[in-house]
DNA sequence: GCATACATCATCCAAAAGGATGATTTTGCG
DNA sequence: CGCAAAATCATCCTTTTGGATGATGTATGC
């Protein structure tokens, strides 16, 4: 900011100096007057876009660290859709392991959670990727939330 | 926008008005020019500010509305919370990718939608991942939700 | 001018995830 | 009982993801 101050304070030392230089050649013409104050208003003019941009530029990292614990809005009101469940031919077990990924386990969590093995977890997760139309597990959390299968 | 230009219209036109009067009023007086000119400074210099501030004020609605079928569980009033988002440390870059991955994008597709390289997407969800303490990227799109990062 | 934050890209390596396929066991139902 | 669906587990192989680390360029702050 200091350094914008004199920049600032620089400029309008030139601006001065090259006033008067014109002031003393162009006083007697005719319409110097005019041509004078055009030339102030515009420069000025422009001065002042310029300070006004470098005022409302926001300062990169102002930390303003405001502790503020807010309690997730909870899908209270979640139903899961049976019909669609039912149509994409989704099976409980399928639908479970679907649920665990979307608590963001590995397969290797989700084994020891339902106590299955690592494959078992890997045949279903596959299988419900192909039921949703999913390539990624991310992408079946995503389907799965839009179709209101999980929470 | 058309009415701050008419206002700005406006203005210039009483400025005009008033710097003829002081004109005729002062032309005589000593130093007239310079206290001519330096109004003109003033004036314009506070005008121009004043539009360097306009013009930088985000204008309310510039989002434009596209219209998605995907109905995601209605996170209608969705706010982000920008303190967390701060305490975090989480950069707007870096959200941005997290944003991507929770609609189950493959890094590859992030990069291509992001114009960057797949490294730097790693980089990014890598950075994102540690700041949320997620191992993976499900998990990071689930702690993600939890703390209103992203919708 | 120098330190910092941010964004970008890269390389190497290990772990996890995903696809394809086959086999075995449970379970529910006519 | 016998069948079919569901669930279980495995193997092989490819792709994706994640971790660690370093380099570069560009702003910004002090």
């Amino acid at each position: 900011m200091g350094k914008h101050v004199l920049l600032y304070g620089l400029l309008c030392g030139i601006l001065i100096a090259a006033l008067k230089l014109i002031e003393y050649r162009w006083l007697m013409v005719e319409y110097s007057v005019e041509i004078y104050g055009g030339l102030v208003a515009t420069v000025f003019a422009c001065l002042g876009i310029w300070i006004g941009l470098k005022l409302t530029r926001p300062p990169r990292h102002t930390e303003t660290v405001v502790m503020r614990e807010v309690v997730v809005p909870a899908p209270a009101n979640f139903v899961r859709d049976e019909a669609r469940l039912a149509t994409l031919g989704i099976t409980p077990r399928e639908l479970k392991i679907l649920e665990l990924i979307a608590e963001g386990l590995s397969n290797k969590e989700i084994a020891a959670r339902a106590f299955v093995s690592e494959n078992t977890v890997k045949t279903h997760s596959s299988r419900v990727f192909d039921k949703l139309g999913a390539r990624r597990r991310t992408q079946a959390v995503q389907l799965g939330k839009e179709f209101r299968l999980i929470p």
